[in-house]
DNA sequence: TCAAAAGTGTTGCGGATACACCCATGT
DNA sequence: ACATGGGTGTATCCGCAACACTTTTGA
């Protein structure tokens, strides 16, 4: 990737390989079936046609890199309104091949069953892999991705971001499958039940499941409003 | 900062405002006299002459961010072999006024007064500055100030990364103000001692505080090769 | 009536908090 | 003697972990 210049001072044309390129790689996380997963695609051309990588590509000019990041959130995902947070930027020398780029890792968290219906999605291929089971990847994307897992433990012990997997509407079993799932983790329901329920955190929807083959569970939702209103009373979600 | 190229394809010269520059900026943090500090320097000329910001540089083609950060701030201090973090990039299209300027944060700690012993510094002026007295500064150098402020309160929290503040050896009291400081909040002397020495990271040197005016204190030391046993036991800082 | 998950209750332990108190040392 | 910080001891409270138990519902 040599471009050429015209120096300002000299009036001469010289060589360079490009410096300074940026990309953003996305780690979408979702949660189906009890299992966390990343959304990969295959790449259609290039120098790495047909292998895995995480999606990604070029932030432009006049938008900010959160913007960037939420563009290609909506044009892969076809979601609007996604949980989205930068990870840190990535910026090996010889991390990709054809030159220097550095890129900007960001992680999102999507309620997977509207992924589903919506299917924006125009990428020759896409898939969800389950977390232990993600094939290699191109370039450092393997190191972003494990860099992403590890920040989302961190995280979902710090701030109630977890629900951002969850459908609208959840039991608290759910809940707690989600955070056995990611913590790696096992749970006693009972002792989990008090300690999110004494957070008032959520609202009883006063509804149940439905179509389930035992007793059926009351339904819950995360109320932000409330949780703004505690913190800012010095209230500090942690797990 | 318009620059002309050469399209590879036409052939022709066309001028574009250059995407994709990337810098480095430095939250240096020190603690000194009961108070948290960040190094700040005054630039010498340029467009910004006169002005007090992060200090900060360019990366070099052949060098990861992550040396890059480290160099500058070998540059800028005289030190090497320091604690330092990448924070994020920052982004917004507009930070930098001449043109699409994308930085990279860092924050790094460090041991004041071996700063002062050394004192590598060569650019036209340097001062540390409370943190509660901190100027206005250029671009959105204020923004990734109190980005990595907040990030420091998080992180002290969860890793033993106080001690790189701190000469090495200190007295328990030392380090509770420094907690009381970087927190803003009051501990209780006889709890902070049970909590912190419980945890069994610190080396007891058998050796006492000199020329104060008063019963002389323990000096204590991080022992930072017990932490990396113990975290692989499972062990998790947590204050 | 059995399986499966929902949901409640109880008990013991350990860490956090809030104090009160004594010790050593320089001025 | 007293100011200053060093250092110890103790009572209380509360959350957490472990575990046993009851309830609801579909098959």
């Amino acid at each position: 990737m040599v471009k050429k210049f015209i120096d300002e001072e000299s009036g001469k044309v010289i060589e360079r390989s490009v410096m300074n390129s940026i990309t953003i790689d996305c780690v979408i996380f979702g949660f189906d079936k009890g299992s966390l997963k990343v959304l990969l695609v295959k790449h259609a051309d290039g120098i790495s046609k047909g292998e895995w990588a995480l999606p990604g590509g070029w932030i432009r000019e006049e938008e900010s890199i959160d913007n960037a990041a939420n563009r290609l959130l909506k044009e892969l995902t076809g979601l609007d309104n996604i949980y989205l947070e930068q990870l840190k930027a990535f910026g090996e020398p010889d991390r990709f091949p054809l030159g220097r780029v550095i890129t900007i890792g960001y992680y999102a968290l999507v309620k997977i069953e509207d992924y589903n219906i919506k299917a924006g999605f125009t990428a020759s291929e896409a898939k969800w892999y389950k977390i232990n089971d993600i094939p290699e990847l191109i370039y450092d994307h393997n190191i972003i991705l494990n860099f992403s897992l590890k920040h989302l433990r961190n995280r979902v012990k710090q701030a109630p971001i977890g629900f951002n997997l969850l459908p609208e509407k959840f039991t608290l079993l759910q809940l707690m499958q989600l955070y056995e799932e990611i913590l790696g983790v096992e749970m006693d329901k009972s002792n989990f039940r008090r300690k999110i329920l004494r957070m008032k955190l959520l609202q009883d929807l006063n509804e149940k499941q439905k179509d389930v083959s035992h007793r059926a569970a009351k339904l819950y939702r995360f109320d932000y409003d409330i949780y703004k209103k505690l913190t800012q009373k010095g209230f500090n979600f942690e797990f």
